[in-house]
RNA sequence: GGCCCCAUCGUCUAGUCAGGUCCAGGACAUCAGGUUUUCAUCCUGAGAACAGGGGUUCGAAUCCCCUUGGGGUCACCA
């Protein structure tokens, strides 16, 4: 384990509802800042002026705290290079390219978008390799002066060398080489002014002092873009480590059309925080002992960032769906009371002090927090009465049915005590005697205590609903078989 | 299409870097049993994979090459 303090960061783009793949790559930074004893640092990716959207900062920062993948800085808690923003910072960029244009690293562009659109057509049609064609790339730079000083727009390019090759070391994955012919003269400032991805990424990683670049495999292949701005500003690499890319069932990049990919959605369904880390953590890494029920804390004594695997993990419900059910049967019952109360799972009217009387009957059942209401409204209020087919078994008559009942409520109205041992022993000693098999009484109790054809203990459910509500549906379902006959 | 990355059960993966202990281990899912008043939990068991072909080697899931397949990327989006 590295023993360096890492300064690590994420840098989210306010575009649209925060991405689980965020959580993800979070995930990791995170956890090498907390291993090492460095920073995690939260820094938002706003360059891109048409497709920001104001609501998403604020969702993205909710999301995250409550994960619990806090930062240690970010827009909203400032910090050492603050600002955070890189809408903010652009004062930043623009003295670190015109470093750039001086040293001959970068050159102003003045081709139009729609030229090098048509351009890019062209070459489709003629199967030519896409790119910039370098028009510009030669203007002279007095030329190229005035026209900038006559605020003709233009971007600004970085002048890849023609020759020779870069190379990098993907922490993961090992050296990477690429041609330099294959890299294209990457716009670093739009005409709008702002910077792309590619200038400010690095600028800000060189500011912020960020140690590793923890990112996903998308990035991969721009890195030499990275690799030489770095080398322009004469400043060393970070670490880099390209983890894998999430992936629909069909293997293509994780997408809203295939899969729920806002952390919003998880949240809304009743999956737990906790659930929802251990199955990220699970993508890409495992646990050394094989004991795939963790959290975070024991992911962070374990997790070593070199042992991410390099294929591309689908993201499958099922599995989140098994940890959420195994963390909620894990969590000690006042715990996951309050949790059920804080995330809004509680039904209408009902106190907490109320749905601890159900709770530990149908934690064993629970995979989705969603499902308390639906589980236990049998509970909190006088369900829809059974149909007569409900009351009677596969295997039973209307009679039998109604027999049981009948017999069952008899034997609850008598001085019996209403205590769990005794009801059951009652209704056992009743079942002997009348030589009844069981289901062919519990299922029609079943349906006349819960309306369900599943459903908890009856034992136990007789004994939270309370001798006066057990009586009144036992002959509210006799009632019905009554009718019915 | 060019370039880059990747390749073990249906899915997540261990094993690959330091070749033998792997006729490949675990988990989810599936199926079959058990417990049981239903559902679920829990327990037991079963089926299920080294993409293909060449090398190297006494020996390859592990190293090399080719093929195939999948993915990513080729924006004044990130």
């Amino acid at each position: 384990m590295s023993s360096t303090p890492a300064r690590v960061r994420i840098a989210p783009s306010p575009t649209g509802d925060p991405h689980v793949g965020t959580a993800y790559v979070a995930l990791f930074n995170r956890t090498l800042a907390r291993q090492t004893g460095g920073q995690f640092l939260l820094r938002i990716d706003d360059t891109d002026r048409s497709r920001y959207q104001a609501s998403s900062e604020q969702k993205i920062f909710d999301a995250l705290r409550w994960l619990g993948l806090d930062w240690d800085e970010g827009p909203d808690l400032g910090g050492p290079c603050a600002p955070y923003r890189q809408s903010e910072r652009n004062a930043i960029y623009q003295q670190k390219v015109d470093h750039l244009l001086e040293s001959g690293n970068a050159y102003r562009c003045f081709c139009s978008a729609e030229t090098l659109a048509e351009v890019r057509e062209k070459q489709k049609q003629d199967k030519l390799r896409l790119g910039y064609p370098g028009t510009c790339r030669d203007l002279d730079a007095v030329e190229s002066s005035q026209r900038a000083a006559k605020e003709e727009p233009h971007v600004i390019r970085l002048r890849v060398p023609v020759e020779g090759e870069t190379c990098f070391v993907d922490q993961i994955r090992g050296e990477i080489r690429i041609a330099n012919c294959e890299i294209d003269d990457q716009v670093l400032i739009k005409t709008d002014g702002f910077p792309t991805y590619h200038l400010a990424n690095v600028v800000d990683d060189i500011e912020f002092g960020i140690t590793h670049v923890i990112r996903a495999e998308e990035w991969l292949i721009s890195t030499p873009k990275h690799v030489l701005i770095y080398q322009a500003l004469e400043h060393p690499l970070p670490g880099f480590f390209h983890v894998p890319l999430l992936r629909n069932a069909d293997h293509s990049k994780i997408s809203k059309r295939k899969n729920p990919v806002s952390l919003d959605w998880f949240r809304e369904q009743g999956y737990l925080k906790e659930a929802i880390l251990n199955f990220l953590a699970l993508m890409g890494w495992s646990p050394p002992d094989g004991q795939e029920v963790f959290d975070l804390d024991r992911f962070q004594q374990e997790f070593n960032i070199e042992k991410i695997s390099t294929g591309a993990p689908v993201f499958d419900l099922v599995k989140l769906d098994w940890l959420n059910g195994m963390h909620i049967r894990k969590m000690d019952p006042d715990q996951l009371l309050q949790r059920i109360d804080e995330e809004g799972f509680l039904p209408q009217g009902v106190s907490p002090q109320q749905a601890a009387a159900v709770l530990p009957l149908v934690v064993e059942r629970m995979v989705r927090l969603a499902e308390f209401e639906p589980r236990t409204t049998w509970f909190f209020n006088l369900p829809e009465p059974p149909t007569p087919e409900d009351l009677v078994p596969r295997k039973g008559s209307p009679e039998q049915s109604l027999e049981a009942l009948q017999a069952t409520s008899a034997l609850l109205k008598s001085d019996l005590p209403f205590q769990a041992e005794a009801v059951n022993e009652a209704l056992d000693a009743m079942l002997a005697e009348k030589q009844w098999k069981k289901p062919l009484l519990f299922m029609p109790l079943r349906f006349a205590l819960t309306s369900r054809s599943d459903s908890p203990d009856l034992i136990e459910v007789m004994m939270v609903l309370g001798r006066d509500n057990v009586i009144d549906r036992i002959d509210r379902a006799i009632a019905i078989l009554e009718c019915s006959t």
